[in-house]
DNA sequence: TCTTGCACCTCTAGTCACTAGAGGATGTAG
DNA sequence: CTACATCCTCTAGTGACTAGAGGTGCAAGA
């Protein structure tokens, strides 16, 4: 009966306020009733279902895939295999761009290295940054 | 004394067209001279310059920061101890990077080994985000 | 009771780094 | 000369928010 306002929301789901409005705007968090003043009145499974959306997001989950977690999440006797798969495709992204900073991390070590403090002209960041420009190497 | 168009500077580069023309509305990339018809006609040195951006933005650098580099390259009698600091700067932040993509692969090989296939309701993928989603770990 | 002051409301516009599309002009090969 | 690719400018859209203006609600202290 307690009425939970949009910032005790916020501070419970560790989402920020006008993001929660958001969330509501694009139909991810059912619309809360209203107090007699307008204010917005959550209930308990609004924070975690803000919570998860958080971790979903933190997670590096676009808003279209919590769409579709969510959905799950709301009729519990469907298969998970969609939720599997969308598990798995992040995954599999996750691990690309792990590899792709493991890279960046090595070129970036070279150039910081290399830099002797000294003029631009003998910048090993510029240099290296200038002299691979020429190469095609994939990208992400 | 031959012309380079902007799609020849495009392919040349690796920069896409549009972007071209993104690069210099931002003032990124000098206004090149036009021909008769109106059309843009670069030199080489603009080449140059597009594949120094592209490679910087492939290595994640923002657009500021690829300004500012190219500010340094522009003068080379400057000292380098900005472009260092820079990509030092863009060093930590991507090895921060590695670091919160490590973990959160872990946390999706937990989701996607935990998954029976059988019925949302057993499934890992939705319980962990929801579990998880109570706690107050650091964001990125 | 009044008033201070924070939290709340809606709405619009801005962020970043592009990308897409409309609607029209130019340049080149056959 | 006629296709047709490529170019031009301009506006608007993307994702996922964030910031700000201008106003209202509400609880606590004087």
């Amino acid at each position: 009966m307690k009425k939970i306002t949009i910032g005790e929301a916020a501070r419970q789901s560790g989402v920020k306020v006008p993001t929660v409005r958001y969330y509501e705007s694009i139909g991810l968090l059912a619309a809360p009733s209203r107090s007699e003043g307008n204010q917005r009145s959550f209930e308990p499974a609004d924070i975690s279902r803000l919570a998860f959306i958080r971790h979903a997001r933190e997670l590096g989950f676009e808003i279209e895939a919590i769409r579709t977690l969510l959905t799950l999440q709301d009729d519990p006797h469907q298969s998970c295999a969609s939720a599997d798969a969308i598990a798995k495709a992040r995954l599999v992204e996750v691990e690309q761009r792990i590899r792709s900073l493991m890279a960046l991390k090595a070129e970036l070590e070279t150039m910081v290295e290399g830099c002797g403090h000294g003029r631009v002209d003998q910048c090993r960041v510029i240099e290296v940054l200038a002299d691979h420009g020429q190469c095609t190497h994939s990208h992400h």
